[in-house]
Parts: structure tokens; sequence; C-alpha cells
DNA sequence: AAGTGGTCTAGACCACTAC
DNA sequence: TAGTGGTCTAGACCACTTA
């Protein structure tokens, strides 16, 4: 019975909320990792010293939130990003008829840089902390389509190089997850019309200036800190954006 | 114990599945309508023969899908669509700075028409079924910047006229609701760059051909059922378009 | 066969609302 | 005070996975 997390009847609430926020924090310092196993609903049910019933509703909202993913026989797991799971829960432009694809991702540039006033408001951190700032290209059936500049503040992703960038073999999120124990859980995204710049409508291979849809997305962890400030741009001549739920079959 | 809705133990997999498809069906033949109060959880467990923890998991999910609200102390309610409660789930378009505010509505045409071979595929009815075609203004702060363009079925709106559409009091979710029984429980939604038509730009007081924001959304009803097919444009200038989860306080 | 999550039960007690 | 939904329990039994 470990001291460490037993804990007060009386604080927080609900005691299935105080165990999904025990179980978050574990999760925050990385003692389950993405794609591992986490203990039977028996053993946590003792640990956290409630009923399989309650442990079962902490993780019910978990697995809701897609933090979690319950394999019956198997075992309750972290959830990973991986191109072949969940990618097209945060990728979401799709060709006109509806056809999915898996983006080719070519990284076009890498800076060191430090934030600025509005950046910093956006990532909750300093005006003038430290940040990476890249941006990829990404080719949907052999044309590019979407171009990405994505901003991480080096204070949550130290000792991040252009080189680990280029030689990821899984999705960007996967890579947060593995190299720095970084689980996106959420995203917010906004979208509007903008006029493509000189190297974006070079990418394109569209007129400068011309109409494209842009999305500002702000990324979130566990813990619902921004840990990614991310602006997309997009052609949509031939594809677009979806917003709405997908089905099961979302992969 | 009503023979209508006591459930066979062996089909459709689970029992609380079986009292949820149970419950939708009764929504669908409105037995409880928009905003009413259904019986109580100790009833329903006896109605449908279940225990009532049971009978919470489907209630559960349900009110998961915003189909169904709970009240501590007060019971269960059939979700309704208002301009005061769940109005923003479905209205996505904001002002830059986050400012949200309700449309004014105009309503600019409406006409009885047939169905295209394109829209009726998208409506899931027979090419050349007869249609509703109307069109709204929606101004923000004073200012048009939505031009809604929505398509329903005459099959499913019978004697849908004019006068109707204007003389509404709620939001057009509400109005299905409450004149035609039809609970608008979900949307897909598609974005892309579009060009503004001339009563478009006319409306919009933009230029002709100028890009704007296109949204193509399907409604589903309760039976998952489409219900209405609607093109959205947005004049992303001064707003923008929210496509992410809104917090707790959506409205 | 053993271990996992999935479902279901039959209650107890608490918190909130209305009268 | 009575009735509602909200939480929690301690188990039983089922379905699935691995060995």
């Amino acid at each position: 019975m470990s001291t460490v997390t037993v804990m007060p009847t009386s604080l927080g609430g609900t005691r299935y909320k105080e165990v999904k926020e025990a179980m978050l924090a574990a999760l925050t310092a990385q003692e389950w990792k993405g794609g591992e196993v986490i203990p039977s609903e028996k053993r946590l049910a003792e640990r956290f010293g409630v009923s399989i019933g309650t442990l079962r509703k902490a993780i019910d909202e978990l697995c809701a939130e897609k933090i979690l993913i319950r394999h019956q026989g198997l075992g309750t797991f972290v959830a990973q990003h991986r191109r072949d799971r969940h990618f097209f829960r945060f990728f979401r432009v799709v060709r006109r008829d509806g056809e999915r694809t898996y983006p080719a991702v070519t990284l076009v540039n890498f800076k060191k840089t430090k934030a600025s006033a509005l950046i910093a408001a956006k990532l909750g951190i300093e005006s003038g902390a430290r940040l990476f700032v890249f941006t990829n290209a990404l080719a949907l059936h052999g044309k590019v389509v979407v171009i990405d500049t994505v901003m991480l503040p080096e204070a949550t992703f130290p000792d991040l190089t252009e080189t680990m960038l280029r030689d990821r073999t899984d999705t960007l999120y996967n890579f947060y997850q593995d190299a720095f124990g970084i689980n996106v859980t959420g995203t917010d995204e906004r979208l509007r019309i903008a006029r493509a710049s000189e190297l974006e409508s070079e990418l394109l291979k569209i007129d400068v200036a011309s109409p494209v849809l842009e999305v500002e997305r702000i990324a979130y962890s566990l813990n619902q800190k921004p840990v990614e400030y991310r602006l997309t741009r997009i052609n949509t001549e031939e594809y677009e954006y979806i917003a709405s739920k997908m089905k099961d079959g979302e992969s």
C-alpha cells in the first residue's frame, strides 16, 4: 500500500475524479509511457483504495479523452500517436472526393529564435523566451498541398535539433511523446482565409498572395499546458478541411 | 410491464446498448419531446427490466451525445436547441478577438425546387425529390458576415412555409425540433475556399469573386439520417471559424 | 487455464431541488 | 420531507487474449 498515492477523501470533489487526477499525474510523471500497458484494474483499485467500479469510472473518462486505450483480455494502454493509428485525429486535410492519404513531409527550414509577445501569449510563456521554429511542406498524392509552420518552446523541448526532426520515423506527435514525454491530448483550432507568402506560393505552386486556408492551432498536453503553436496553410483547390468527428473507422 | 418495450436479451449485443436503442426509438417516436423530462431512472429500469446501473450506463451515453441532459434533483431532460443554451455548438463563427455574439438573421429568399443528383446523394434522398431551399444573411455586431443556404427535403419537413421560417422565435434547429420533431444531433462539416457569388458579395459588401470560407454541412437526426444540407459562406476578414471543442462554458 | 477488461446486479448513501 | 440524479461498493459472471 503506497502512501504516495493514497488520496484524501475530503478534497477535490469525488473519489473517481481524484483517482483520475492521480492517474494523470502519474502519466505526466511518465510513470507509464506511451504504448505501455498500465497495471490491471484490480491492482489500481487496491493502490488507490477504491472499488473496481470507481476505478473503472476514472479510466472510462481517460479512455473517452483518448489518453488511455482498453483492450479486452490484454490490458489498458497509454495511447500512442502513430501514423497507423490516430493520425487522422489531428490531420484533417482530405481530398475533395473524400480520399485520405498520409502526407510526405519535407523539412523546409529550422531555426532558433525568441518568442514575440503574440506567440508567447498563445503558448503561455514569457515574451522573448527561446523558441524553435520550423516549416514542413506536406505532399498528398505527390503534390505539396499543406505548409506547416511549427513553434515549440525550448523549455519544453530542450536540445531539439534539426537532425532529430529529420530522422524521426513516425508522426511529429509520436516524436514529441517518445523523445520528450509530451503527450498531445487536444488542440484548439481557428480557421480563416490568408494570402500565400512568397515561400508558400513557391512550395504550393500557386501565385503569390493567392488565398489559402489558414489554420491556427494550439496543442495542449496532459496537464492542459500549451506545448505547440502552429500555423497551417492549405491549398484547397483539390483538398479540404474536415471539421467533424470522424466515424469509428478514424484509425 | 409494457410488452412493447421489453427487449430480447440475446440480440443486438449488450443490455445497456439495447436499452439505449430502445430509448432512441422512443425519442424518435416523440414519446418524449424536446425540453420534456423523461421518467425517473427507477421507473425506466423497471420498464426495461434492467438494474439501475445498467439503465444509467445507457443514459450516460445519451448524455455524452448531448441527446439527454441530466439535472441532479430535477430529472433527465430531452436536450433542446435554444439560443441561450447549445447555440455555439453548431454556430462556430467568432470574431478574431474571440468575442462571441448571436447573429441577427434575415431571410433573403425561399423557394421550392427539386434535388439535383449531387444534393440528393448528400441528403440520401432520390434525385428529383422535392426540396425547400432558402438563404439567410447573418449579421454579427451589426454587419453581415455569414450567408447560409439551407436545403431541406420536403418529405422530412412537410408543409414548411416561408412564413413559418420568418416567424420562428428561436434557432433554426429549435424550430426543426418544435415544428417537425426533428432532433439534430450532429453534423459533418467540410471547409474550403470559394468565391463569392453576386448575391453574396452584395450582402457581404465585398467584391464579386472575393475569396470566402465555404462550409459544407450535413446535419443528422437521432437515427443518423441526413435531414439538412447547408452551404455557409463566411467573410473571414474580421471573423473566423472555430473548429475545436468548446470548453464547458460553451453554453 | 489464468489473467485481463466488459457487463450487470442490488443495494447504500449523498447532494440537490421542489414543496 | 420526498423525489430526483450522483457516487460508490463488493461482488458475479462473461468474453477475449495469451500461453
